[in-house]
DNA sequence: CAGCATCCACCGGGATACTG
DNA sequence: CAGTATCCCGGTGGATGCTG
């Protein structure tokens, strides 16, 4: 397949690397593709770091994420919930009250993407500078 | 990793968390978004992946990479160029010879990256039941 | 308050052709 | 072989208005 070459494929190696199914046709580029067609979108880590720790109401997680359309949080959480990293409890009171909380499932991706926030924290800079010295040239 | 206590904000306890920033308007979501909008694209991450451990010419790596169109792979070598993650070597030779490697930075995001690959082969399975139950209802 | 539907602007990205 | 320029389509997501 694409990503595969005599000697060793990168990402095969990782602890947490997908196991069985490197013989299949596509093995890690459709694993990357999924989790970035799945969460790389503009609003879906922000939630789930959001609820990681507490549950939040539509209009909580709207004020407290700048920027986000009444339309684009709908449609996360919609998303959110339906690949089970989000439960929605809604409560037929008058007006409604519907809560929001990130499953287990939910929480447990906060460790791996806590690990690319460190790495964008912590390499920002340098990014930046690489960008103004490449802009200059 | 301590992720459960309830007082504190999301992504704000990790060891790699922004330091001085947590104090500021909308930190860490600027950072998250940072990371996404750079290497969140269609194939940042793939390319990263390849040149992890090797330096690649420029048809090796489209050749590797299903799917990719010339234009796509040249656009997305002068990003990650710009951003110092992919350092580019060109030889002046007939024909021309360029070689493409990971800089240290871009080895760097390797070990984030692994870990959040590791987490969607690790779950997969239980999104994919999550969207079927979900779907079903 | 929560959620759905509609309309629309923007841009990511594919196909292709041309240059050094 | 490596890179640039042009054209164009489709999806993402913002703004807004209507419902329970």
């Amino acid at each position: 397949m694409t990503l595969t070459d005599a000697s060793r494929h990168p990402f095969s190696d990782h602890p947490h690397a997908p196991a069985s199914t490197c013989s299949a046709e596509h093995p890690e580029s459709t694993v990357i593709r999924d989790v970035l067609s799945r969460l790389g979108d503009k609003w879906s880590l922000l939630v789930i770091g959001l609820l990681h720790d507490r549950s939040l109401r539509f209009t909580e997680l709207q004020r407290r994420i700048d920027g986000i359309s009444h339309r684009m949080l709908t449609q996360t959480l919609r998303s959110l919930e339906r690949d089970g990293l989000v439960s929605r409890t809604s409560y037929p009171e008058i007006p409604p009250r519907v809560e929001y909380a990130a499953t287990p499932l939910g929480r447990s991706l906060a460790e791996p993407v806590l690990g690319l926030v460190g790495w964008a924290a912590e390499h920002h800079a340098e990014i930046d500078a690489a960008r103004e010295a490449y802009d200059g040239a």
